[in-house]
DNA sequence: TGGTGTGAACGGCTTCACAGCT
DNA sequence: AGCTGTGAAGCCGTTCACACCA
């Protein structure tokens, strides 16, 4: 199943509904209208609603969107109805944060494998994970990893991202603070934590 | 000085132009066009000097932009043009991280004081912070610290974000995976790690 | 000539109003 | 009656073309 003219805004809100409707379903709620969804999310019903519609629509008219589905159809259509595996580049204090991060678990997604080029810290455990050594970044084909997380120094980020992608990698998220360079069939989402900071002064008034 | 109608979206990006800036200005280059710019960062030249010019415009016909004056002017916009201090919430694996992050320093950027409610790590120091008690977030006031980095599990986040906001901060930067509720005059930002992490599948043509 | 600054065209996303089901 | 689904309108941001200036 393809969809086009999805916009990409529609892409990254998914996972939000995604999560809460996993959420209410734990909650043993079978029903939730977009409004009530809406109030719990900060967004608006009618963008909710939109969102949804690009796929076809799978609420119910007068009722709401039935929890169960709403989960399976949107897992579905971010492709997450598998577990996906990633693979962690760089266990320094980020990497080892994001190996301990609980929240991938909502969305079937598994850090599978963790790299640095650090000798002391190549054989350590770290969440249950034996760190390898970059060098072996190259197995990650054959073990079926195709996603990759960049989180070393920047000077180091595009020959990792150059790693990555030789290893069959196609799709990045990379926390370096910098631009990579990658061809066309390859996603990179870059989360640069400086620069949000950076902008939060501009939003407070001066005294 | 106040400008209308700048698009988000040029907010978000003139922290980038600046760090570039700064990265040229250290290696003594004086001047750069929007097109050699453009093809570091990995956007247009229109779009750098569209996004330049609500600003009033501050490059030179036929030349190009002055790096020192890059630099000092996007610092001015985004009121960076003093030491801004941020308050982190929350010192556990992601809080450590962005403790020891080294990003921030490049936007005269400080976390001024850490805090946590785990009594086992007040007291104890972190890259050289004591480590506070969540209870003392009051005392940011006095301390002028008008910014706050919220890094505790999603079911604190909504409270710390209220005492924050009682304390006087006037911006958030919010890890928590969750929708935060402010007053408007406060501006939230949220990384929500995973969501992107969510989002990559999608781009990945199924084999 | 070369590169900035900017009004205007374009495109994409959001908002809206209401048609269509239940 | 109530809530979803969706074409149309409106808005915001990007792209473009070109005027302007060194």
């Amino acid at each position: 199943m393809r969809y086009y003219r999805v916009p990409d805004e529609t892409i990254k809100r998914l996972p939000i509904y995604l999560r809460r409707a996993i959420r209410l379903s734990e909650g043993q709620v079978k029903c939730v209208s977009s409004k009530e969804l809406a109030s719990l999310l900060g967004v608006t019903p009618w963008q909710i609603r939109k969102d949804l519609s690009y796929f076809g629509g799978f609420g119910t008219r007068g009722v709401g969107y039935n929890v169960e589905n709403l989960v399976s159809h949107i897992r579905e259509i971010l492709r997450l109805d598998v577990v996906r595996k990633a693979a962690l580049v760089g266990v320094g204090n980020l990497g080892s944060a994001i190996l301990a991060f609980p929240g991938f678990r909502s969305y079937w997604l598994e850090i599978a494998a963790a790299f640095d080029i650090d000798k002391r810290k190549v054989g350590k455990k770290r969440n249950g994970l034996v760190v390898e050594d970059v060098a072996l970044l190259g197995t990650l084909k054959e073990r079926r990893i195709d996603m990759g997380i960049i989180a070393v120094p920047d000077d180091a980020a595009q020959n990792i991202a150059d790693d990555l992608i030789k290893a069959g990698v196609k799709a990045i998220l990379n926390f370096a603070p910098r631009y990579i360079e990658v061809p066309k069939r390859v996603k990179v989402i870059t989360i640069d934590i400086a620069l949000y900071l950076a902008c939060l002064p501009y939003y407070v008034p001066s005294k």
